[in-house]
DNA sequence: AACGTCCATGTAGACACTCTACATGTAGAC
DNA sequence: GTCTACATGTAGAGTGTCTACATGGACGTT
């Protein structure tokens, strides 16, 4: 249940979105609880950063959105395109090369 | 040589330069060529990030300073105090339930 | 009817850190 | 005398996450 660093997040929010998205579409509220739970608890997202972050993955051609009803509640479901897509799968392999300079450069040394 | 979305670095900067500090005192512009020495040039971080880096980290307590000359040069040259030492142990261990938390949400898994 | 809780979306403004661009100056090579 | 490497620093822009607030429907309980 360790919760995250705010500011660790920075730049690592838009893939972890699409990347919930990548087999099934989702309504935001629903994606902070996909987060929530991939995460085992530790990824608790407040809807004022993702709401405004699906409206600007949206704008770049990430995700396209529809409003639905279900159960007499509104919906607005996000889906990805082709480009987000793509996108995610730069991502992933952006976020691989980033962790292993990271968890290099953070790696004790034996005192010399 | 890939470089890194500076972005994604925010909320890591302190504990990267925590980290060459570890063994031996260096000053700034050596701590931006070791952090590029560390990370095999993926990390080039400008002089507007560290300077004002240290003086934070000092600020807080983590770091302290003295000038020197070398070579008719003068440096400021940093030091871990044992505050320091310390959120550099935490700083790791955080990394690594970050880095865990990120590669797990954004594992791929198989279309269900 | 009133109350509380869960579901659901959204905005405004604060905050913090990294970045670009600039300013300054010494040492040494050519 | 010009250029590069060494060395420190600041001002201001940019931007994405956060806190806090605003709104409202559905549903259960009392």
């Amino acid at each position: 249940m360790g919760s995250v660093n705010p500011d660790a997040l920075r730049g690592h929010m838009d893939a972890l979105i699409l990347s919930v998205l990548e087999h099934e579409p989702l309504h935001g509220y629903a994606i902070i609880e996909a987060l929530q739970e991939r995460s085992s608890g530790a990824l608790a997202v407040p809807t004022g950063t993702v709401y405004p972050a699906l409206r600007r993955l949206e704008r770049t051609g990430y995700l396209d959105s529809e409003w639905a009803t279900v159960g007499g509640r509104k919906r607005r479901t996000y889906r990805l395109t082709s480009a987000g897509r793509t996108h995610l799968a730069g991502e992933r392999t952006a976020w691989q090369s980033f962790a292993g300079v990271i968890t290099s450069v953070l790696q004790p040394r034996s005192a010399g």
